[in-house]
DNA sequence: GTCTATACTTCGATAGAC
DNA sequence: GTCTATCGAAGTATAGAC
């Protein structure tokens, strides 16, 4: 038997605020944190509210995840114009509303089955959309990069999704040296025009 | 009023099967499956039974840290004597069982004040010792690091750490690239003796 | 030492009143 | 569109029987 409770219009207003609110609630409070209750209490309405406009939790999740999607690849998009698209990228991915939400979505996906696949088709597509990025900007000026892009683009994420983590839980060992050593090698980066070793010899 | 329930003597040896039975559940399946019944039901018992044991969940987690941390410091303190140091640490923390544990650990305590101190600073030390390790072997020999000991154990770890991340969403972008540079680098980095590039320029 | 019984809470979800 | 009422499942925790 299939349920026969009643269903808002997919184009509802209403939607895309609970979908906006559930979506801060995971950056501010993790996704553990996301609950029908903690959901309609943040706009003043009551739990049950959640149920009318998504089939289940799960269907609320795709949607954040999928409008997260949209917002940080058309910040990446808008960054592609940079001079220097690397600290472009790099900056975006460190950026602590952006990492946090991008982890947090990225654990959420590792223990719920129903919105594994469309964050790990979400996150190909960033570090893809990063890379082409960062391989344009070479082409454009007729380098031969040193070093793999996609090496590149894995290392800074890799480094500030694990620094993000890691403030969570107090940890700062070698964090303020990741930081000036990444804005240096950027800056020598820029400066050679992409002519670049990740650490100087 | 203050609880009046049996406990059990510290030093009961169901107490470290529970502890042990903890740490498979969160290596398994996370450390969102961990309850009283699932660790009940995996040896048999009835899930009242680890309220018997540990006061709370929030004592049977910080015990299940501090036993991890104690059996990580041993395998790092064996793997000390090395000639390559590096890659010992490199394969320690890139070992899925190992990564696997220490980041569902990491994603907890930032979501559980209870532990969050215990995880905090038993991950310090495991940094601390990390790069003692690799300081030692660089001073034995006379060898002044091209590279900061602490960035160098952070990027190992931070890369490690994401791919066991990762790999649980089915993400593999650059993952195969990663293993083989960083595979590359200790190579030389054990042929200079110490005297090593991240990359080849 | 381990069990059953139970209290209390919170979660997702459904149905129907307004 | 939003509410109240309610369900069943699962969680932690407590008390007492065996």
């Amino acid at each position: 038997m299939t349920s026969q409770r009643r269903r808002a219009p997919a184009d509802s207003e209403m939607r895309g605020k609970l979908i906006g609110a559930a979506e801060a609630i995971i950056r501010e409070q993790g996704h553990g944190a996301l609950t029908a209750r903690t959901l309609a209490d943040r706009l003043g309405l009551s739990r049950q509210i959640v149920h009318y406009y998504f089939k289940s939790m799960d269907e609320l999740l795709t949607q954040v995840v999928l409008n997260c999607h949209e917002q940080s690849k058309q910040a990446l998009i808008d960054l592609a114009a940079s001079e220097d698209p690397l600290r472009a990228i790099w900056s975006l991915s460190n950026q602590p509303d952006f990492a946090t939400l991008a982890l947090e979505l990225a654990v959420l996906a590792a223990r719920r089955p129903a919105v594994r696949e469309v964050v790990r088709a979400c996150a190909e597509e960033q570090r893809a959309l990063q890379t082409q990025i960062l391989v344009d900007h070479l082409k454009s000026r007729g380098i031969a990069p040193l070093i793999d892009p996609e090496l590149a683009v894995f290392v800074l994420t890799a480094m500030s999704q694990t620094m993000v983590q890691e403030d969570a839980v107090g940890i700062t060992f070698a964090h303020a040296k990741v930081l000036a050593t990444v804005d240096e090698a950027l800056g020598e980066f820029a400066a050679t025009g992409g002519s670049w070793k990740f650490r100087k010899p």
